[in-house]
This record gives C-alpha cells, sequence and structure tokens, in this order.
DNA sequence: CAGGCTTCCTGCGCGC
DNA sequence: TGCGCGCAGGAAGCCT
C-alpha cells in the first residue's frame, strides 16, 4: 500500500540516520524477506556488513541505500513493510524480518527494523549500473556523490517517477498514446511511469473524471496531459501532507506513515455522495482489486 | 511481444 | 464463542 508519498517519508524519515553510518551487524529473521536478493551475487549479511552508508534514495516505491562498495542495499515495501528506526535494546517490534545494527558517528547506534506482515516487501544488496540517460536515478534530497548516477540493476527497469525532474512528459504522453489497455493498468505499470498504486490511481481518475477502464490510446493528448496534472498535484498534495521529521520517524510505532486518508476523495469512499455531482460512488472488481469511481463523472466513452 | 492473469503472504473483520 | 472465509494489493513471472 505504500505509494510514491509513503516511501518518500521513510526515505526522508531515514535519511539523517544512515547516511554515513557503518553497518555493524545484520540479524535476518525471515529468509522469504530476502526473496529479492540474488544469492549468487553473495551473501546478504557479508555484503552489508562493515559496509559504510552513502545515502538514501528513492524511484517511485523503491528505496536504496548506496554503499561505499559501489553496491545498494535495495528496499522495497511491499504491502505493509516499514522501516523503523529504534534505539538498541528497544522491545522487538511485531513482525520483524531483518534488523541493522548501524554505527553512527553523530547518531551513535541505532538499529534499522524491517517490519513486514505480508512479506511482499523485501531487501536485497545489488549492484549498480549507470543510468541509462545519465541523469541522477531517483531522488536524495539535497545529497549527491558518486552513487547518484547510478541505479541498482533490479530497480533499472523501473520508470522515473512523475516528480522526477528528469521525468519526460513527452515520452510518457506518447507511450500512453499506443498503450491498447485500460487507463488505470497504464498507471499502474511501473515500467511505464512509477510510484503510483491502487488507491493514488484511483484519486487521479476521479479527479480527471477518467474510467478506469479507459483505453488509454483513446484518450486526446490534452486529456492525458490532464490526467499527469492530476497524478502529480495528487501525489505532491500527500507529500506535504506525510511530511515527517527524523525523531517523528524515530519514535513512529505504528510507522505506518500515511495513507494520509483525510486528503482522499474516492478511494474507500463508496457509498458516500461524489463532492462533485452528488451521485453515490462505487466500488467495482477490476485487476482483481477495487477501483473505486463516481459512476456519472467518469463514465466509459 | 504486448497484455493480462496468477502467485506470493498474513491479519483482520465479518457472517454463520 | 469460534471457526473459516474473503479481502487488502505491489510486482515478478508466466502464459496467451
Amino acid at each position: 500500500m505504500p505509494e510514491l508519498p509513503e516511501v518518500e517519508v521513510v526515505r526522508s524519515g531515514v535519511e539523517p540516520a544512515v547516511t554515513g553510518a557503518v553497518v555493524a551487524a545484520v540479524e535476518v529473521f525471515e529468509e522469504r524477506s530476502l526473496r529479492r536478493h540474488v544469492r549468487a551475487f553473495g551473501s546478504f549479511v557479508d555484503l552489508l556488513v562493515g559496509r559504510r552508508i552513502l545515502a538514501a534514495v528513492r524511484r517511485g516505491k523503491f528505496l536504496w541505500l548506496p554503499l561505499d562498495t559501489g553496491n545498494a542495499l535495495v528496499i522495497h515495501l511491499g504491502m505493509s513493510g516499514q522501516v523503523l528506526l529504534r534505539t538498541p535494546g528497544s522491545p522487538g517490534d511485531r513482525q520483524l524480518r531483518i534488523r541493522l545494527h548501524l554505527d553512527h558517528p553523530e547518531h551513535g547506534e541505532l538499529w534499522l527494523n524491517f517490519v513486514d506482515q505480508r512479506i511482499f516487501g523485501s531487501m536485497a544488496v545489488d549492484s549498480m549500473q549507470a543510468t541509462s540517460d545519465g541523469m541522477p536515478a531517483g531522488f536524495a534530497g539535497a545529497a549527491a556523490g558518486d552513487w547518484s548516477g547510478r541505479i541498482p540493476s533490479q530497480v533499472a527497469h523501473i520508470a522515473r517517477d512523475p516528480i522526477d525532474p528528469a521525468f519526460s512528459s513527452d515520452a510518457f504522453l506518447s507511450a500512453l498514446a499506443r498503450r491498447k489497455t485500460g487507463i488505470k493498468r497504464a498507471l499502474l505499470d511501473q515500467t511505464l511511469i512509477s510510484g503510483i498504486g491502487n488507491i493514488y490511481a484511483d484519486e487521479a481518475l476521479f479527479a480527471a473524471r477518467l474510467h478506469y477502464n479507459q483505453r488509454a490510446d483513446s484518450l486526446a493528448r490534452p486529456k492525458a496531459t490532464m490526467l499527469l496534472g492530476a497524478v502529480r498535484t495528487i501525489l505532491n498534495r500527500a507529500l506535504a501532507e506525510g511530511g515527517t521529521s527524523f525523531d517523528a520517524q524515530y519514535v513512529n510505532v505504528n510507522g505506518e506513515s500515511g495513507y494520509f486518508s483525510h486528503s482522499l476523495t474516492a478511494y474507500g469512499q463508496q457509498g458516500q455522495p461524489c463532492p462533485r455531482c452528488g451521485t453515490t460512488l462505487v466500488r467495482e472488481q477490476f485487476m482483481n482489486r477495487s477501483s473505486h469511481l463516481c459512476p456519472r463523472c467518469q463514465r466509459l466513452r
């Protein structure tokens, strides 16, 4: 469920704690949380212990911590993943899957707990490769370094997200115009545009008055441009509402970090009147998940 | 080869 | 009260 804004909250929250820290030890409590770690590349623990973390970078819903070896610790939260910072000796978090013991030159020793109920999330150490366009691989706050133009290999196929300065609106709109699939499928396709999940897809489609199954190639360019604008507006609003400080992240117990539900006008609002026309909002099954929409404002054309 | 379906997962809430 | 089922959905991988 974490989408771009929630992952960015995690990134900005852990950034001060991990940047410059050395990994002193690693505990893996759940092997399935390493599903995306390629064992042939080396032992997850061995590739981390003794290494210094250089930054915290995000593209879409993917987060990675570049290491002084040139590799990166790749983190994906999946459906239910959380990254929690803890004082050493703290009582164990429920569903704790992996723990990193960090030694930070300023903050001292701390634990980075990877908690994940459904185990759709994962951690992996991966090699890095140059970005195909030579631009910074993702968002890293104000930080920059040799790692900036490099991306973990297993993230290389993920498209840039719409709030990335290097995101090409033109290329996206052109690709959209060639897609024969439904517009919601396209929005959720992380190789086309990243960072959008079920919740913000529904929000953006509501704002743009589009039915989830409207074919992507049927949208006139101005309509597609308007939809992209709606996506950006919604993601930026959630980002503004989700800002969490280092201290807040440190003590955050539930760590769910958002779902900024007060700003949702479509998702989960079935049965409520449409804010535009008063028609009752509905929930429909689509792609094995639910879509929330106004049957009057968002008609299939 | 684009498109789309299946699979992986656990906790919670609901109905009987 | 307790059991079992349905539901939540990100993304890899497979099939058509």
